[in-house]
DNA sequence: GCGAATTTTTAGGCGCGCCTAAAAATCCGT
DNA sequence: ACGGATTTTTAGGCGCGCCTAAAAATTCGC
């Protein structure tokens, strides 16, 4: 009766820590140019800079992380596409909340950074099937494929257009919740045509040029490294 | 001891694994007319009684179990409650799975299992909306309501049903998976007439009454306190 | 009714992911 | 190029949910 079993661990979800450092990581370099440091990854994730050394030598241990003491962290190959595979879940299930379930574009964020550590494959692969396979999300982040493609179309970082710059927003992070409503609230989503107004120390200007005089402004922060979280198509 | 109060971190998604100790002491009241001990608990949540032992003093702390010292566990009223709520969760999705997203009702309780921890009000709202509300999941068992109605038809168990009754499947188990698809497999499911044709010593052997003449029968197996995985509706 | 069998509780540990504090390494301005 | 400022790592802990082993309580068989 008392035969010894083998010794079971607990298992949360997966490693959903790891995978939110692993995505993290890729996001951090979709958007941003500088290196990924602990303490960047740190403040980003809200955990302490030890945090991240300690997990960053387990992931190394893992090899899905290149780590090396006081060097900068990136994401092996096999990171990358374990990174993408959380993501797809990610944007996946904020394309389905937002198609299906009455969602609003800027309201997803949360409920999917959840789901993305639980959701199976196969629930996955059917809600992709529902959705006809989109190729982005509802902030105009490209969803990548099963087999770890990703399509994104060629667009400019808010930041880097001058003033004057007119174009098609393409893509909005949906990492800042205050942002997105305010956004939202000025008029301002994928799709919309916004000019470059005024550029100031830390922010852009931006007019919604939907109807011609119709002058909506909203104020887009740009980050101390100099990046916005608005990407827009390089039209004219 | 500590009087300064530092921010504590790490909350997985909600307490699922005091989630699934309600769920679980609710389940078994609901099937199983034995107290639920904390041997019981442990066998069946498979983990170790010592393990039960100190989560029935945690969820005695926070009100949601009544718990002496070597005396079965009940649930307080908001215990129950809070079982409801699991039980409500979990069951929608596994509707939704089924009339939605392509899943057989045999297939659903381990995606549930786990999406039952993760998933927001609003999302289970949205879907109970899409759904209009089922008063009844895959397996025949009731939904709870929001505010914590169960609606169960009067039903019979049945290892309580002597050989000889007809009557209409109104309710299997999603507990055991083998069984699910033997059932599955020899056409019993919820709605389908049954016969009990004889009862042995470990088990009842149930013929299906669809087709006249179509005898396939199936063994359900009876627990060791005597009780079966299925409930028949008490017709004729 | 009593000792044996069984169940339950207590005691002590473990891995995980996080923390703070302090030590070590790197970076940066003059 | 040096020393202070900053970043990163190390060291040591904590809570959670689980485990095993052993002690204590209860239950069972005769």
């Amino acid at each position: 009766m008392s035969i010894p079993e083998p010794a079971r661990r607990t298992q949360p979800n997966a490693d959903s820590a790891a995978e939110d450092y692993l995505k993290t990581i890729y996001h951090h370099t979709e958007w941003q140019s500088d290196p990924v440091t602990p303490s960047v990854l740190a403040s980003t994730m809200g955990v302490a800079p030890s945090s991240v050394t300690e997990m960053a030598k387990k992931l190394s241990a893992a090899g899905l992380v290149n780590y090396e003491p006081y060097k900068p962290l990136t994401l092996t190959a096999e990171g990358i596409a374990r990174a993408r595979g959380v993501i797809r879940r990610h944007r996946l299930i904020e394309t389905w909340l937002v198609d299906e379930m009455g969602y609003d574009w800027h309201e997803v964020h949360d409920e999917a950074e959840v789901l993305e550590h639980s959701i199976s494959e196969r629930l996955l692969d059917a809600i992709d099937a529902r959705l006809g396979h989109p190729r982005s999300d509802p902030h105009g982040d490209p969803i990548p494929s099963a087999d770890g493609t990703v399509h994104s179309s060629p667009a400019l970082l808010l930041s880097q257009a001058g003033v004057g710059t007119t174009g098609t927003v393409v893509r909005i992070s949906d990492r800042d919740p205050s942002l997105l409503l305010s956004l939202a609230a000025g008029g301002i989503r994928p799709s919309t045509t916004v000019t470059v107004v005024s550029q100031e120390a830390e922010g852009v200007v931006v007019v919604r040029a939907g109807s011609a005089t119709d002058a909506t402004g909203a104020l887009v922060p740009v980050t101390a490294s100099g990046t916005s979280s608005i990407w827009i198509s390089s039209a004219i």
